[in-house]
DNA sequence: TATTGTTATACTCTATAACTATA
DNA sequence: TATAGTTATAGAGTATAACAATA
């Protein structure tokens, strides 16, 4: 395949050029593109919510993994109780701590904002050739560890 | 190519939400790497002067662009001004008017910021195969073009 | 009278400092 | 005394409503 195409960017640098602004162009239509979505959220608050779908957490470590002070995540987290997307433990070993964790409406909206992201990358991929599309599968698995680095 | 590798994505669906998740992850990256660069600007900031290296303009158009109400435009400008990065001046033709353009560093800061958002692609670009690389030259191009849509 | 831009005011998300309760 | 979390308060960025200058 590599022979049968003409590349724009025949260097290292001009390629990173334009693999990031399309990466970011993208990433910016998806994120326009969902942000009318049903019962939509802040951007912090899904964040906070994709956390807490991996593993139920205490509000220190979500500050730590989101990278704000404590205080601002008890704010976030009062939003999300007040929408009924999460709900709050004690713990029974530390009673310090409070075990956070998703509602089933904290679930399931989770999987709805998910679904309108995808469905917006699923119609334009689909439109692609085989062949673009092979190569996006190629890319995303190198990207993902470009990413993960 | 595609004969020698085995792909994960088998579907239109499961391709699209790895190429969603890869691109999103690179742009957040970039994005996170990029905040402590030398004089950094807020997101909303870099944006205005990026519309502005493309041409002057007055407050109005920004805020359209931008899709900010205009007197949150007034704000963003008049902390722009404060930092020695855009200048303004009365329109002669129509003086309700003010023309917004970038000053000398201005324009330079926002060249630096490129140049460090691209140095971290850059790098990481630089240590792929040279079929990674193929790859992802391709996947660049069909990445805009489907940005662009 | 309509339009460009600013000022006045309020709401949200962020932060630091001080406080409560547990350990 | 140290730690988990909250409350108190303040600083940005956003918005809508009201105003000034100009068309």
């Amino acid at each position: 395949m590599a022979t049968r195409t003409l590349l724009p960017s025949r260097d290292v640098a001009h390629l990173a050029t334009d693999l990031r602004l399309a990466c970011m162009r993208i990433s910016r239509r998806i994120r326009y593109e969902s942000t009318d979505a049903a019962g939509a959220v802040a951007p912090h608050q899904f964040s906070v919510l994709v956390r807490l779908e991996e593993a139920p957490r205490t509000p220190g470590e979500l500050a730590d993994i989101e990278r704000v002070a404590k205080p601002s995540m008890t704010r976030t987290l009062a939003g999300l109780l007040d929408r009924g997307l999460i709900q709050r433990v004690a713990d029974v070993q530390d009673r310090r701590q409070v075990i956070v964790s998703l509602t089933p409406q904290g679930r399931s909206l989770v999987s709805a904002i998910r679904r309108t992201r995808d469905a917006w990358m699923v119609t334009r991929v689909a439109r692609l050739s085989p062949q673009e599309q092979e190569v996006l599968a190629q890319a995303s698995v190198i990207l993902a560890r470009v990413a993960a680095e």
